[in-house]
DNA sequence: AACCCTCGCAACCGCGCAACT
DNA sequence: CAGTTGCGCGGTTGCGAGGGT
């Protein structure tokens, strides 16, 4: 169907901005707030596309922007995040207050990533450098994985990628604890034991992982139904299964009993019932 | 002093999705 | 229902700064 170009490339600026240039988009902004940005230019009477305002802004001169160094507990949750979230800088912006999903993804690239390879981990799948790389790809999030259709709108399948997850969480607390074996064919109450189990072997990886407890809490939808205001996309619906499988979800809640980050709220996953973890209501 | 190389970061680009017409 | 528009995202590029020779 073709696509228009976001502006009229003709006659605007690139390149660096210059503090006329900032001046102008702040003063419109305390003005007239953020939004339509296709025309915020002309009305700015800034000679720049629309998209470029909306970056120069959200990445630069937006007044909450923490700049400077990251700290290393930032840098910790950075890691932590992307092992679960993957290139999701967005997302992960979304928990670091004062930082954009551009500075931290830069951020990575060039300090985090190295960091990574200097402990030894591989900062693509977390995991041990000297292992072969995602020779099994299902050791990443599903979503990393994905087709890029479905990559731009952060609509987690929760049955993939949470499943991957508690696969993940095992993986690594089995790393911890060997021969800490289990057997198959468990009733409930060895289920029960085993959570129990898990959660030892999650409390001991929260142990060893300095000081930060980067713990989720995600929220099954009572109703079933998604929300597209939370990102959540009801698109996938028809080629996802139902939202996290019950089963999943307790040992997610028990794998990662949350303390400090509860990311409920922000990941979308809504129910009109309080958190466990974060005793937060979700949205309704 | 001049040149080259590396690094970090701001900005751009292309794409997908949702909303709108 | 198809086409269009606007926004947001992740990946990539290009430039300036700083260090080394």
């Amino acid at each position: 169907m073709g696509r228009s170009p976001c502006c009229e490339k003709a006659h605007t600026n690139k390149g660096a901005w210059t503090k006329e240039e900032d001046q102008r988009l702040i003063d419109y902004i305390r003005l007239h707030g953020e939004g339509c940005w296709r025309s915020l230019p002309k009305a700015a009477g800034l000679l720049r596309c629309g998209k470029s305002c909306r970056l120069r802004w959200i990445n630069y001169l937006r007044p909450d922007l923490k700049r400077g160094n990251f700290s290393e507990a930032e840098d910790e949750l950075i890691i932590k995040l992307h092992s679960l979230l993957g290139n999701k800088w967005s997302l992960i912006a979304a928990r670091l207050p004062g930082r954009t999903d551009n500075e931290i993804k830069n951020y990575w690239n060039t300090h985090i990533k190295r960091k990574l390879i200097s402990r030894g981990i591989d900062p693509q799948n977390h995991g041990p450098l000297n292992q072969p790389t995602n020779t099994n790809k299902s050791t990443e999030l599903d979503f990393r994985n994905v087709p890029k259709a479905s990559k731009s709108n952060f609509a987690p399948n929760p049955s993939r990628d949470f499943n991957f997850n508690e696969f993940q969480v095992k993986a690594k607390a089995e790393s911890i604890e060997e021969g800490n074996s289990s057997s198959s064919g468990m009733t409930t109450d060895e289920e029960q034991q085993q959570q129990q189990q898990q959660q030892q072997q999650e409390d001991k990886y929260a142990g060893n992982s300095q000081e930060l407890d980067l713990e989720l809490s995600i929220g099954i939808s009572s109703s079933g139904k998604n929300n597209n205001s939370t990102g959540v996309s009801t698109a996938n619906s028809a080629e996802s299964k139902p939202l996290l499988d019950k089963s999943n979800f307790q040992f997610l809640g028990q794998a990662m009993a949350a303390k400090a980050v509860c990311l409920c709220w922000q990941l979308g996953f809504g129910t009109s019932e309080i958190c466990r973890n974060c005793q937060k209501y979700k949205w309704v």
